[in-house]
DNA sequence: TTTCATACCTAAGAATCAAATGTATTATAA
DNA sequence: TTATAATACATTTGATTCTTAGGTATGAAA
């Protein structure tokens, strides 16, 4: 499993993307979808994921309910308008930060 | 001064990058490339720099040489066969990452 | 009945970078 | 002419952020 290294520094962000995207979404579940997503090629550990949810959970841009699903526990997040504006300017960010990595390393652009 | 968090990761493969790319190079000579390849996007601090050419050169990726110029010395470092293997494999570990941050965030293909 | 998948969580330590600071030279501006 | 900015190297301290490893518990599959 390579590719560690690159995921940090953005964790919070692909966190509160997902669950914005999805309206609702358990910590598991997170997990599973980049793994998806990615094909493997991106891997979040629990052990980044869990303290993440719940440092923005305190800054209230998540909130959480627990619920019942087949004997199952999950906790569920929704993203708060507070996170929404997060969502907002870090996704520029992200932007401008892959337009520069594209210019470094000379790829094709990726947003227009 | 945005984006500082993102670099994580990614600092020694964009020095390896550019040396490759450039045949030469030195420190400052590359913060200075990267201000202007991403129009101050992305930074390279030299708190952070020269300890990873240290370590490159240190690990046999990158030979240095100094040269005097206008009077100011300058550290030339070049790339080492060694360090043109790490240049291969680590470009497809960023090719495989940012294919997987696009597919997070749905935004257009990167590479071909 | 044991193992795998699901689902939550925490603690300790490593890795990586930012900020600050330091030295020295040259060029520019006041 | 003298102060400041730019060039060019470097180190140290500390913060942040993740990995590794561990722990608990349930349900399904072998």
């Amino acid at each position: 499993m390579k590719n560690k290294k690159y995921i940090k520094g953005f964790l919070e962000d692909i966190v509160l993307h997902l669950i914005n995207e999805q309206d609702e979404m358990y910590g598991y579940e997170i997990t599973k979808k980049v793994q998806n997503l990615t094909k493997g090629a991106i891997a979040v550990s629990e052990g980044a994921l869990y303290p993440i949810l719940h440092k923005l959970e305190n800054e209230k841009k998540l909130t959480a309910t627990f619920k019942k699903v087949d004997g199952r526990t999950r906790k569920y997040y929704t993203i708060t308008p507070e996170g929404g504006k997060t969502v907002a300017s870090s996704s520029t960010e992200l932007i401008d930060f892959f337009s520069g990595m594209q210019q470094i390393f000379n790829l094709k652009p990726v947003v227009k």
